[in-house]
Order: structure tokens, then C-alpha cells, then sequence
DNA sequence: GTCTATACCAGGATAGAC
DNA sequence: GTCTATCCTGGTATAGAC
């Protein structure tokens, strides 16, 4: 068997740093953005984002005013009304650019992988790593999925139910292949989609207990093949 | 091998109706509440609770306008400010009350019992079947807590690492007892935590795959025992 | 105890100078 | 492109009649 992804690989592999996620934002949004000249947007766009990930994780995106924002982003607030339209708007953005992301990544990744245990431990991995890497893009959007505008709302969940879907696939194609015992795969993916997300959700709990992403996923791993593989009862 | 606790019985033995949960919260917050009968007061605020559970559970606290809330409560602006002095109060007023009854109920349930294997059973349908009979006062504490102040923010962090703590006490003593076998306890606390919480946090998922409270319950069980009884490996 | 009316201010949004 | 100054709605909170 072939050794599990690490962290640090998935990382440099991926380059989701800020700047490259902004500059997508940029490119996916021109018409809202009333700025041409891409370096400048750029540039403010990740001081922008970077600030309001920052007080709506801690505050929420309701409670954190513009003026706030636009201390923290260090711009005025004109400027920041060159940027988006409206504060909705902002939260639209960075909610839809979130999701495009992850859904991206996370479909690229279990690609050429032929074994459904080996695919059900991708799947896990990737789905941490990537949480670990945007851990204030993940938080800021569950924790304001249910302030989006009704049509944005449903997109939102349909997203949440999509990796789900993902596990829950990978299970029954181990059970056809007769390698994983049957089990009831909707509650089981339902209970793996939450540990997935406890970890991005309570971060500070892993942090202060110096438990590191690849070991929550080694254990995660081995608590579900534990499951799945053991002898029936 | 006794019977799992139904959810009905746990339901009538409890009583938690909105009606007791307010007397409650009126009798140990009397001196904020300038209401003097105990009839008038205890009416109101089941209006004023249960409309502030639905409008921040749909759009969170911050967004909610105590005019919003004057009109979903039936009462007068001049009304409300008699059961709380600010808004943040309310905010207060209903966190803590909420934790308190989690605990009360958490800590005198698992007593007498004394097999690890029972307890642990016992412990996660008590969790279970609390939250869904209190799920927005669940949903709401887990919501909001970002936005108590700092002391009450540390308090409802301690009140969620104590139920966690519960469980993992029951596991070690398990494993003591040679009945579990030996794995990451913190780790495996952590999970159970994150799936128990999935319950009231995702109960729209829940409800429209028509899973009950004791399904979704006995396939946690048996997801978890399964791993703390299967041979090691 | 509850209501209506009102004070007062913070927040979102924009106009126009630079 | 960005800033400052300003508009004005809608929010929290209270006074005083009933």
C-alpha cells in the first residue's frame, strides 16, 4: 500500500495561498468590481479578506460593521465600495468563491485512485488538508451559511451535502466489491462529514492540545476501517 | 442486558416544557426582571423566548432588531426592556439559563449506573434526547457563543468540554477495567462530541431523511462500540 | 405592567474632491 | 483609485401616559 499524503506535500502541491485566491476572486468577479488594473485589486482584495475573516470569526459578519472593516483592511471606506457593492455583496463573494474552491479540489482529488479503501482515505485526507489550509474560509462559511440570501442558502447546503455524497459513494462501491460490511452508509457519512468538520470548526480544542491534521486523520481512518471491516455481527 | 432508554420516556420524565424552562430562568434572574408576578412574567417571557429562539435561528442575534422581535413576541418595545435591561442581557440571560439545564440534566442522569459499557450507552442517548427536546436552545447556545463576552464565552467553552469530559472518564475506566480496548480517548471523545452535536445542528438533514432520534442513536452505539470492542489489531 | 412617542446614535451607503 | 465629508435609515434605549 502506498503511503498516505502528507500534509506539507498537499500544501506546497495546491499553492492556495492568499494571493492566489484573491486573484482568482478577482478574475470570477469583474463586473461587481469597479477596479481595472489587476495588481491593485489584488493587492487590496487579500487585505480585505484577510480583515473580514478575521472579525467575523470572532464576531460574526452580522456584528462587524464597515467601519470596522475598513480599519482593520486599512482603506477607506470608499474604497472598500470599489470593491463590492454592497455588504451582502461581500458576503456573497467570499461565501461562492469559498465553496468554488473546495468543490474543485476536493473533486480533482480521488481521481486515478481504484480501490475504494484507498479512495475512502483520500477522500479523508484531502477533505482535513484542505480545511487546515483555509481554516478562516470553512469557519466564516459554516457559521454564515444561514444569513445568505434564499437562492445563495441552498447552493450552500447543496455543497455541504456534495462531499457527503462523495463518502457515501466510495462506501457503497467497498460494499458491492464485498471488502466493506454492510452498514447503514447514509448515518455513517453523515457521522464522518461531522468529524471532518469538528476539525475546522474547533480548531482552538486540536491547537491547545497539540494534536496535528495528520493525526486526526490516522485516527479518523483507522475508527471507520475499524468499522467497516470488522467482522459482522 | 436492560432496555435502552425510549425517547418518549425520557421526554415525559423531564418535563422540559418552555413553560417550566421560563419559570425557571424568571426565578434565578429575578433582579434583573422588573416584573413582580410570577404568572405575568413567566407568560411573557415564553413569548419572548421562543420568539427570539426562532428569529436567531434563522438569521443569528446580531441581525436580529429588538423591533423584529417586538413584533414576533407580541409585546411593545417599553415591554420587552422590563424582562432585560440591554440586548446583550438577553443575549446573557438565555445562554446561561440554557447551559445550566444541559448540565443539571447531563450530570444526574449516568447515576447508578455502574458497567462502562451501560454508561456509555446511557450517556450518549441522554445527549441525544436533551438536545432534541431543547434543539434551538442547542443550536442557538452553539451559534452564539462566539459573541458572549469573554467570562460567559469561557464558561459555555468549559460547559462544551464537559460533557466531552464525561464521555472520556467512561472510556478510560472501561479500558482500566479491560472490557475496551486501548485507543486515543481524547481523540475518540472529541468524535463522539462532534457526531452528538451533529444531531441538533443538522436536524433539517435528519428530519428529511426521516432518521428518529433512537435510529440515529443506535447506530452511533453500535458505530463506537463496535471500534472499543473489536480485537486489536 | 404595558403602551406610544421620541431621543439619540451607529451603521450602510454615496458624492465629489483629489 | 482613494479619501473625506455627509446623508439618512433603522437600531437600541427611555420617558411618561395610561
Amino acid at each position: 500500500m502506498e503511503e498516505d499524503l502528507k500534509f506539507k506535500t498537499f500544501e506546497r502541491q495546491l499553492n492556495l495561498s492568499m494571493e492566489a485566491l484573491c486573484r482568482d476572486l478577482f478574475l470570477g468577479n469583474r463586473e461587481s468590481i469597479k477596479i481595472n488594473k489587476e495588481e491593485v485589486a489584488v493587492k487590496n482584495l487579500v487585505k480585505i479578506v484577510n480583515a473580514a475573516l478575521k472579525l467575523c470569526n470572532r464576531q460574526g459578519f452580522a456584528a462587524m460593521s464597515l467601519r470596522d472593516l475598513s480599519k482593520e483592511a486599512g482603506l477607506s471606506m470608499g474604497a472598500l465600495y470599489a470593491y463590492f457593492t454592497s455588504k451582502d455583496e461581500l458576503l456573497r463573494i467570499m461565501q461562492q468563491h469559498g465553496s468554488l474552491v473546495v468543490m474543485r479540489v476536493l473533486q480533482g482529488q480521488a481521481i486515478g485512485i481504484d480501490d475504494p479503501r484507498a479512495r475512502l482515505r483520500s477522500c479523508i485526507h484531502a477533505h482535513l488538508y484542505l480545511s487546515e489550509v483555509m481554516q478562516p474560509w470553512f469557519y466564516f462559511s459554516y457559521m454564515e451559511t444561514k444569513n445568505l440570501p434564499k437562492e445563495e442558502h441552498k447552493k450552500a447546503i447543496e455543497a455541504e451535502l456534495f462531499t457527503e455524497k462523495m463518502l457515501i459513494d466510495i462506501i457503497e462501491e467497498g460494499q458491492d466489491k464485498g471488502i466493506f460490511k454492510p452498514v447503514q452508509t447514509a448515518l455513517l457519512g453523515a457521522v464522518i462529514k461531522a468529524a471532518l468538520q469538528d476539525w475546522y470548526l474547533k480548531r482552538w480544542k486540536y491547537a491547545r492540545r497539540k494534536v496535528s491534521v495528520e493525526e486526526y486523520a490516522a485516527f479518523l481512518v483507522d475508527f471507520i476501517e475499524s468499522y467497516l471491516v470488522s467482522p459482522s455481527s
